[in-house]
DNA sequence: CACGTCACCTGCGTGC
DNA sequence: TGCACGCAGGTGACGT
């Protein structure tokens, strides 16, 4: 479910305890590990990962792309979604001092020496756990992140007419770019009038400032929303009631009045308007 | 290098 | 009510 904005929103709320009912994760201390799938564990049995883990006291909670950074004393864990993960924080124990159940689809419970747990909910089972010495071994291969000003129009430019490749696909690309996933990197071709199908390499440096500008637009609004609320995961974010296209096949377009169009690029489910995201450039 | 296809999973909405 | 089918915020391994 989440892309960037969404990742961002949950990792504030485990720092702010906003979502949690005040509850945090910052310097809770894990006592105790329950898997309750094991291949939620990317690159450790579930032995392993206890036995490191256990003791360690998270220090920071950070984002880098779609991944959660959890900074303990000497490891780092991260974390990843994928398509329908969640985290909660919450107490771990009943008033007669049992152990709460965990939830449908709970696929891993961090508990911590305050009483309280960090739970990873993970309906389809896609989202991965790491648990590192060196962040770099996983995050090593991100591209930028978008909003970092480091990068810069110039930079930008120079990497899509690096590629020759069909411009969602992409951007959707985590080593490329890291953070954008299907629903604002159609929000943001649309606000750049570009079709999700143009070659990255015949953007003009018009086109490819005008689209790192929009694509920070609908990102920060997307935070600021905190996030957005699709079907049944993940609730609390508003942002899906300001898409313009994304799943709005046969709506009106709020610029130009034309049926919104749904089509396949790259596998994916892409929402345009045909009219102000021509394939046929000429700009 | 770029692209298409499939695999990984569960659940929801739709239409018959 | 049941059931088959298509679809879903993501990514990586293949084959061409």
């Amino acid at each position: 479910m989440p892309e960037l904005p969404e990742v961002e929103t949950i990792v504030r709320s485990l720092v702010n305890g906003a979502r949690h009912n005040g509850l945090h994760v910052i310097r809770q201390c894990i006592t105790e590990v329950r898997v309750l799938w094991d291949r939620t564990l990317a690159n450790l049995s579930p032995a392993d990962f206890t036995i490191q883990i256990v003791g360690q006291t998270i220090q920071k909670v950070s984002r880098r792309g779609k991944f959660l950074v959890f900074s303990l004393n000497k490891n780092t864990l991260l974390m990843h979604l994928r398509m329908s993960g969640d985290l909660r924080v919450e107490e771990a124990f009943a008033p007669d001092g049992s152990e709460a159940p965990l939830h449908k689809h709970d696929r891993l419970a961090l508990l911590f020496e305050s009483g309280q747990r960090l739970a990873f909910n993970n309906p389809r089972k896609f989202g991965r756990v790491w648990l590192v010495e060196d962040a770099q071994e996983v995050l090593g291969v991100l591209g930028p992140e978008p909003l970092d000003e480091s990068l810069t129009v110039d930079k930008f430019h120079a990497m899509l007419q690096a590629r020759n490749r069909l411009l969602k696909p992409l951007l959707m690309d985590q080593h490329f770019l890291a953070g954008l996933g299907n629903i604002y990197t159609d929000e943001a071709l649309f606000r750049a009038r570009l079709h999700p199908r143009v070659i990255s390499s015949t953007l003009s440096r018009e086109q490819s400032a005008l689209l790192l500008r929009e694509i920070r637009c609908v990102l920060k609004e997307g935070i600021r929303r905190n996030g957005s609320s699709i079907d049944w995961v993940y609730r609390g974010g508003d942002f899906q009631n300001d898409f313009n296209v994304y799943g709005r096949a046969g709506e009106i377009c709020p610029r130009c009045g034309t049926a919104i169009e749904r089509l396949l690029v790259g596998q994916r489910g892409t929402h345009i308007c045909p009219l102000c995201q021509p394939l046929n450039k000429k700009v």
